[in-house]
DNA sequence: CTAACAATGTTAACTTTTTAACAAAAAAAC
DNA sequence: GTTTTTTTGTTAAAAAGTTAACATTGTTAG
């Protein structure tokens, strides 16, 4: 299961989170056409990506939900699961806290980390947030592999650096300042003000067409 | 300047993003290698990107700054701005009313709305909220094109529905909910989870390599 | 003054991703 | 019991996106 293209991963992710919602419906079975449906794409790219994952359905069935769902997890989750901090623990850091927290249990964020010492201390959401001096060594003590970062972007830079140094292999940099890291770290960027930008762009587009 | 790639919109975007950082930094020019480095893409695809818009740089001396900002504001930004509304002045809607106040003075969120009658009536950095009663007035009378959408999932389908029915033109959904538009407006949609399980796997597949 | 260099701009090749086309087979209709 | 329908799985074609190759041309170095 190598070879999988970047974005049957990404509609896998999406799959299963449309599949946990059927399975608590009630629904046993579901068609590549509600799937797509669901997701906005084409029922051929839905069977598409199940044949790259191996999964066959039932004829005039459709595909098991159930079944579907643990074939993805097997997929995409990893055995054992991964620890995730979070650094930054402020408007967006909290949020993304209160999120994730218990929604797949194969990823879970262990610790946040900031430098203001009225949060250094506390837990939120279950989540206890310690100083950045220890960063380095709670990354090796608690195997934290990745580190999403939300601190301000004059700090991404400097933060990444030290995740990368600490031992961590993932980075998702919510922080409008690009990052670099070193091959064998997998990193993954993504700046709100490009997807408004881009919906700009195509709502203006259409209008010009009018 | 019709058909330029989906692509290569959201770079535009990016690449503007990161000439802002070296205009303030005094930089007047700039190469396609400095640009592509910032990026992690190739330099090829910088220079492709700004073939499509019709820009030429001076050879041996990259390009100008503040010219291509300009550029790409012509592009990707409309004559005259465009008004965005948050629904959901939850924990997320706040820290994105926060990072995005006064960073474009092309897209300015003009309303909140929320249900919570505690949050109605105050002011978020600047951006008033409103009831949700006063929706579909509101979108009309502030000419409001955009809606971005931060409300509990179970509501995603109503709330963007509404934003529809309303006028508005493009919708940005956080909501980890996927929702339907008709033609003519815009969706993107984006979930964190999503992102965090893409880094997880390849985090996995590099761990499973050695 | 000429050669080497370093950058852009563009065409062509390649790769990835999506869509179309269709065979196969179970279920339903008649 | 035969035909039609519906849905899957797969191969092939098309489209979108990226990278390579290279011509061009100022600039610098000798
Ligand atoms: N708010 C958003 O919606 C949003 C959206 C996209 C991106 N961002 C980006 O995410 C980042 C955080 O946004 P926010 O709204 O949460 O900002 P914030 O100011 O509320 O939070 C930043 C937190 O990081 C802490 N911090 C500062 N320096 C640190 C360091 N060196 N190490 C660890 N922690 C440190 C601060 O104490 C604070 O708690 C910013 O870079 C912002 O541009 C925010
Ligand atoms: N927190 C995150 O990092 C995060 C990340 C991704 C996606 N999301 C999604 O974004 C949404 C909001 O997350 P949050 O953490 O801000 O939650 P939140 O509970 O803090 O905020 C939700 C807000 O929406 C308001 N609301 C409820 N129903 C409404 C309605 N019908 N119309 C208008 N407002 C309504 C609530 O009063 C509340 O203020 C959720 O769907 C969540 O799954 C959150």
């Amino acid at each position: 299961m190598k070879n999988l293209p970047h974005k049957t991963i990404e509609r896998l992710s999406q799959y299963r989170r449309a599949l946990l919602i059927c399975l608590e419906s009630g629904k046993t079975h579901i068609y590549s056409h509600e799937i797509a449906k669901i997701q906005h794409i084409t029922a051929v790219q839905v069977r598409r990506d199940l044949m790259l994952i191996g999964y066959t359905g039932t004829l005039r069935k459709g595909y098991n939900v159930k079944e579907l769902i643990d074939l993805i997890g097997e997929i995409i989750d990893s055995d054992e699961g991964i620890h995730v901090a979070i650094i930054g623990m402020g408007n967006l850091g909290r949020a993304l806290i209160n999120y994730f927290s218990g929604k797949r249990t194969q990823l879970s964020i262990v610790a946040g980390f900031d430098i203001n010492p009225d949060k250094i201390g506390n837990t939120m959401s279950g989540v206890p947030c310690f100083g950045l001096d220890d960063l380095d060594r709670l990354i090796q003590t608690l195997d934290i592999k990745i580190g999403i970062m939300t601190v301000p972007a004059d700090f991404a830079v400097e933060v990444a650096d030290r995740l990368v140094r600490a031992g961590v292999k993932g980075i998702l940099n919510y922080t409008p300042k690009p990052v670099n890291v070193p091959k064998g770290v997998y990193l993954e960027e993504y700046d709100m003000i490009t997807s408004l930008e881009k919906v700009a762009f195509y709502v203006k587009m259409h209008n010009d067409e009018e």
